[in-house]
DNA sequence: TAAACCATGTAACATGTTACATGATTTT
DNA sequence: AAAATCATGTAACATGTTACATGGTTTA
């Protein structure tokens, strides 16, 4: 239950309609919570439905109209509630791992490729948060209100050098293995 | 499409009943993807239906009665095609990021305590993956069969270790931020 | 023999994905 | 006026979660 506690917090930073909420999943919101516009109007449905957020009075709502919605107080309540409310972490998923296992009975034939695709990928993103980084959070103290953005930002960072240097040690590693047939 | 996947990997490596399958899920496997049992028994019922395992002949399949599934070439043609298809990497969700970015706007009051409880399970569970890798790995060179499996294994360690930094990073943040009431 | 546990499931629901539909606005 | 694009949606399906049901085996 985290997509309407993201489209909450979208709608707090800036009142938006579908489309602009779904252009902003695409980018930033989207590097740690990623949502189809499909899913995004559905919830933005349920979340007017259930008095959190309602439409723009401005606007009038007709089919291919654009509709804005901002956030009620009932929407920010329950946001903070969320926020602050334990929460377990979720096991992760990866399919590379899992992939690494599974090569590891059936053979690694063709992996490495993807592997190395992979890593293209990893670099471009590393790259493009190192971009954001020094444009917004340029070398000095961070003003407070900045503090917590830089720390997600930096998560980001991390990771994304994380998995740039895993997966350079993995080919490594591939490189010296016997053979890259099924066994 | 991971799940079944999964489980043709965890029966190749060793023949099992959902139960046994289960329990390996909440082990090693668990360690990259995460399965109940209720997905792991539907999961087994179309992988049975479609040909690529069959239950053991040896015990009779009744309710209460343990019965063991194992590969059919089939299954393992499907899995080497799976892991060398080329598939791009999803993109992450990651609950504690967001809910530090909706901190940003609602306050912080409230989530010191969980990230503080966050970096006591990451730090276990770190532990446990370094008690692993002694355990499994004794320092010198890895048999060639040891590599693929130890390799995903530093993928758990440096993952633990950069949650732990990052979440130890994030609350000496936290003690400096001015105030941690609401907005 | 009752309780606890082992083992396999069913059912209902929530969430996420993919393909398609439709009206409004802008561009050529 | 046709085509492209903007914007909001529907429908069908796949996957994941939660609660519960049922029979068999072991232990107090």
């Amino acid at each position: 239950m985290s997509l309407p506690h993201a489209i909450l917090t979208a709608l707090l930073e800036k009142p938006s309609s579908g489309l602009e909420l779904t252009r902003r999943f695409d980018k930033s919101i989207g590097y740690f919570w990623s949502a189809t516009h499909q899913q995004i109007y559905r919830e933005l449905g349920r979340l007017e439905a259930d008095g959190q957020i309602r439409a723009l009075p401005s606007e009038q709502p007709a089919r291919g109209q654009k509709k804005s919605y901002e956030v009620l107080p009932a929407g920010r309540a329950e946001l903070a509630r969320w926020t602050a409310a334990s929460q377990d972490p979720k096991p992760h998923r990866d399919v590379m791992l899992l992939r690494l296992r599974a090569a590891a009975v059936v053979g690694t034939a063709g992996l490495e490729a993807d592997l190395r695709r992979h890593l293209d990928l990893h670099r471009l993103q590393l790259a493009e948060y190192q971009e954001i980084e020094q444009r917004d959070f340029p070398p000095g103290r961070d003003a407070p209100q900045d503090r917590l953005r830089h720390l997600v930002l930096r998560a980001g960072i991390d990771l994304e050098t994380f998995w740039t240097q895993w997966l350079t040690h993995a080919l490594e590693e591939f490189a010296e293995l016997p053979g890259s047939e099924a066994v």
